[in-house]
DNA sequence: ATGCCTTCTGGGAGAAGA
C-alpha cells in the first residue's frame, strides 16, 4: 500500500494536478488537508472517475480534511474523540469543533488526516488552542494505543510544527518570536511521539522541506519548513519499506504551498522484517 | 515581530495562513 499526505490548499483551485498526482503516483490512499470548501462542495467525481473512494469534511472556507482510497474507507470518524474546538467569541468546552481531522480505516490501517492548528502568533488565543489541540491528540492516541497496541495506525498531516532547527530553513523565524519552532510546540509533538507513533519518513529521508511560503522566493531561495508528517505506531512503522517528499509539486503552474509526503507499505506480515529499515529502536 | 502571495466569500475588503 502507498499512502500519502499532503496539504492542498484549496482541493477545487487545483483538482487536476492533485488526482494527476495521486494516479501518477500510484498513490492508493491520500489524505488531504485544507481543502476549503464544504462536504457537499468536494469535486467527488473527478476522484471517482480516478477510481478513489472519498471521505471528506468541510464545514466552510477555512480548514478542511479528506482521504481518497483505492479501497474502501471503513469506520469513517469525524474529528478525534476529546478534539477541542474554537470560535471567535467562544472559548472553553462550547467552542464549536473546527473541520481539521477525519479517520478511517483502510486494509486494516487506521488513517487519520489532521489539520493541526496554525497557533498564529505566541500569546495568542489560537496558539493556546493549538497546544490544547494536540495535548488531546496525545490523549486519544494514548488511549487508543493502550487499548489496541499492535494496530496499524498513522496520524498523517499538517502538524504545523517544525521539531527540530535542521527543519527550520526561514531565517525570519527565530526562537522566541515565532509559532512552529517554540519548544511548548515542540514538546507537544515531542508528546505525541512519546504516546507511541514514530515519524516513520524521517529515517529515510533525514533532511528536506514540505513546505515554503508563496512570498519572499522562498521556494527559489529553498527557505522551507519540514512541517508535514507521517506518524505510525509500531505496527505501522514495521510494515514501512520506502518513503519520498515530492518536492517538485511546488513547482509549475498554481502549486500548493505544500508539497506531497508518501510512504509505501508491505502489509503482508512480519516475514520480510529484515529487509526493511528500523524506525523504532 | 511582519503578510511582499494565495485562497476563500450572500459580496471584494477582510480573514486566514505559517
Amino acid at each position: 500500500m502507498r499512502l500519502a499526505t499532503w496539504n492542498v490548499n484549496s482541493i477545487r483551485a487545483r483538482l487536476p494536478r492533485i488526482v494527476d498526482f495521486a494516479v501518477r503516483e500510484h498513490i492508493d490512499v491520500l489524505a488531504m488537508q485544507e481543502i476549503k470548501c464544504k462536504t457537499d462542495q468536494f469535486p467527488y467525481e473527478a476522484f471517482e472517475e480516478a477510481g478513489y473512494h472519498v471521505a471528506a469534511h468541510g464545514l466552510n472556507q477555512w480548514n478542511g480534511v479528506a482521504i481518497a482510497s483505492r479501497e474502501p474507507l471503513e469506520d469513517v470518524e469525524i474529528g478525534f474523540p476529546g478534539m477541542p474546538g474554537f470560535a471567535k467569541g467562544h472559548d472553553g468546552p462550547d467552542a464549536p469543533q473546527e473541520a481539521r481531522a477525519i479517520g478511517a480505516t483502510v486494509g486494516g490501517v487506521k488513517v487519520w488526516s489532521l489539520y493541526v492548528p496554525n497557533g498564529r502568533a505566541l500569546g495568542d488565543p489560537h496558539y493556546y488552542y493549538k497546544l490544547e489541540w494536540l495535548s488531546a491528540l496525545q490523549e486519544y492516541t494514548s488511549e487508543t494505543l493502550s487499548r489496541t497496541p499492535d494496530l496499524a495506525f498513522a496520524l498523517t498531516g499538517d502538524f504545523n510544527i517544525a521539531p527540530t532547527d535542521a527543519d527550520n530553513g526561514v531565517p525570519q523565524m527565530v526562537q522566541g518570536f515565532s509559532t512552529h519552532i517554540s519548544p511548548p510546540e515542540r514538546e507537544a509533538f515531542a508528546a505525541l511521539e512519546a504516546a507511541g507513533v514514530a515519524d516513520v519518513v524521517r529515517p529515510l529521508i533525514p533532511t528536506g522541506y514540505t513546505y515554503w511560503d508563496y512570498k519572499q522566493l522562498r521556494f527559489p531561495r529553498n527557505e522551507g519548513l519540514r512541517i508535514d508528517f507521517i506518524l505510525g505506531s509500531h505496527a505501522f512503522a514495521q510494515a514501512v519499506t520506502g518513503a519520498q517528499i515530492h518536492r517538485n509539486e511546488r513547482k509549475g503552474e498554481v502549486p500548493s504551498d505544500h508539497v506531497p509526503v508518501v510512504v509505501d507499505l508491505d502489509l503482508t506480515g512480519p516475514e520480510a522484517d529484515e529487509d526493511r529499515p528500523m524506525i523504532f529502536g
